[in-house]
DNA sequence: GTTAAATTTGTTTTCATTACAAATTTGAAA
DNA sequence: TTTCAAATTTGTAATGAAAACAAATTTAAC
């Protein structure tokens, strides 16, 4: 958790969460971050990460490139990779394995379960989980933990009774 | 944890680490659990359930298919697919996500963390990690939670010193 | 033994990702 | 400012996992 999140309650259904809520990231501190990261601040590579800090949506490449197009119309896909594949390395961004097949990029990278219904495939932050204790090990050099819920969420379970 | 583990002290490293030892599963065995869980237990379905009950690799469906193709000749890799499409959907398997673009497929459906080295690319069982508490919720229905852990194994790491 | 349903198979298609080389841009030196 | 090499971006082609599909085969009920 970083100073960039504000921690309100949220009412949400019949329970309170409380889930942190990140403020707009300017284009600015983006380029301050990715100099500070030994990366160069090119348009694309402002773009996609400007994009990524501002929307928690678990995005894939396509609506990356598709968000960022209108704005950037000489954009290419393949740029888009070689920025997305650059912020993992230097660990500004996270990716998150949930689908069988598409990976999906998260801009917030502090640690945070998340949840993908099976019914409709939304992907939800769930900031509530604690992360697990890393293993105790000299044999292993180990990063923070991927955690991955799946079911059905509540407004697939409320359609399902109907 | 089922009947089928025995829990013995395994002596790995400079440390001991309590693993589960996973016992032959006989194709009797296997043919019972596939009745119970309502599928018919034909050739390729005993053979693709066999393997993944017996072989805790974390296989591929190419290796699944390489693996099997030699005992079964006219298996073809689409059935592999249905079959393990099956076999999930009854939860008598488990995928696991994490690597990019292959899912891989595990026969043992405790619950258990995943390690992979982001060098060699190994996948290691992680025995002595907790489950994560479910988040408690009216909202959601949710299954047991993947956990996938990423860093660099022994052997890399000790190779990376020389 | 007949027949419909279930299962398997091989081929084709889709599509995310990577590979690659050409084009463009950047930034430092002259 | 001009030059030029390095870095970056771009579009196209190749790769390969997974899904779609229809034909062939097997199974099981009657």
């Amino acid at each position: 958790m970083t100073l960039q999140h504000v921690i309100p309650l949220v009412f949400l259904s019949t329970r309170y969460f409380i889930i942190p809520m990140l403020t707009e990231i300017t284009k600015e501190e983006v380029i301050s971050r990715l100099r500070n990261a030994g990366i160069s601040p090119s348009g694309p590579r402002i773009a996609v990460f400007h994009f990524l800090c501002n929307n928690h949506i678990h995005p894939t490449v396509d609506t990356i490139f598709h968000a960022l197009s209108p704005e950037n119309p000489t954009l290419s896909r393949t740029t888009v990779y070689n920025t997305l594949k650059l912020l993992l390395a230097k660990k500004l961004i996270q990716s998150v394995k949930i689908e069988d097949t598409e990976v999906r990029f998260d801009g917030n990278t502090d640690f945070h379960a998340h949840f993908k219904c099976r019914q409709c495939d939304c992907i939800i932050d769930l900031f509530d989980v604690p992360c697990p204790a890393i293993p105790q090990s000299e044999d292993f050099q180990i990063e923070l933990p991927q955690v991955n819920f799946y079911g059905v969420c509540r407004n697939c379970q409320n359609k399902l009774k109907a």
